[in-house]
DNA sequence: CAGTATCCCTACCGATACTG
DNA sequence: CAGTATCGGTAGGGATACTG
């Protein structure tokens, strides 16, 4: 398990300078809660119960109709799934196509932007699986504690 | 603006095999809600309220006391920053020091895995401040369309 | 098939008051 | 100073019934 070292901000030390600059403009835009802030917003996107189940569904699938992704999750609901996928696709993530025939076929699938949404998610993903262990055994010692 | 391939999992071609076994895997445990899953789980706990401002700050400060971060992170209530703080320091982003002093003192900081995470933050931070334009225009378009 | 519409329930969050 | 306790509001989410 690779450490960082213990300085407040943690880069390879020539990106130290830029980086930290960069976290402050990012912190006083996230503070600001009237004005909207990308990563507030993505994250609060992607944070709800079936967004990025949706999105890694169609990331491996490809193209996939209403109720084939309803079925490729699980136990959604139909109502979350509309309200899912219509946010994702308000934002850009999730292009759908609907063909004019009876009875209706409706195609969903990822944009490129929603495409870099889930290697975003995917490096987290990465991150939080080698994290894992560490989350569990904090969580026993602070029921303990 | 850097632009992903059209095929469903764009990585470098070496890579892609092996990241797409990766994803299934990960969709799979997602998928699974009666089971943990820690891209689920971290997720969920940076996407609270105050969280991610918390870490932010205390990534910037390095160490805190409590009324300073709820000073710097303005205005957070009381109770929703005692909150989110024994959330942090349950998962093990956070080390919270209390010193037997009259006034207390508490002074909290991030942990070398809390500190992982607020890299994590900042690099979805930084994409989504790339695709910011693109976001906002696409919900112009949809509110219109 | 792919959605709306309605109702209800729960989790998150804020304000306020109190305390070791 | 650094918290708890209590209450009440709001947004997310589920079940069910209905529709172009």
């Amino acid at each position: 398990m690779s450490k960082p070292s213990n300085t407040v901000v943690t880069i390879a030390e020539n990106e130290s300078v830029e980086e930290e600059k960069n976290l402050k403009l990012i912190l006083d835009r996230a503070k600001d809660q009237s004005k909207l802030c990308p990563v507030r917003d993505v994250i609060h996107r992607i944070s709800d119960k079936w967004s990025l189940l949706s999105i890694l569904a169609l990331g491996t699938h490809g193209t996939l109709r209403f109720n084939a992704l309803k079925k490729e999750i699980g136990d959604v609901s139909q109502r979350m799934l509309t309200v899912t996928l219509r946010n994702l696709e308000e934002d850009g993530f999730v292009s759908r196509k609907i063909y004019a025939e009876v009875p209706p076929r409706v195609e969903y699938q990822l944009t490129d932007m929603g495409q870099g949404l889930m290697q975003q998610a995917l490096q987290l993903a990465d991150w939080a699986n080698t994290q894992l262990p560490a989350i569990i055994s904090s969580r026993k010692k602070f029921k303990k504690g």
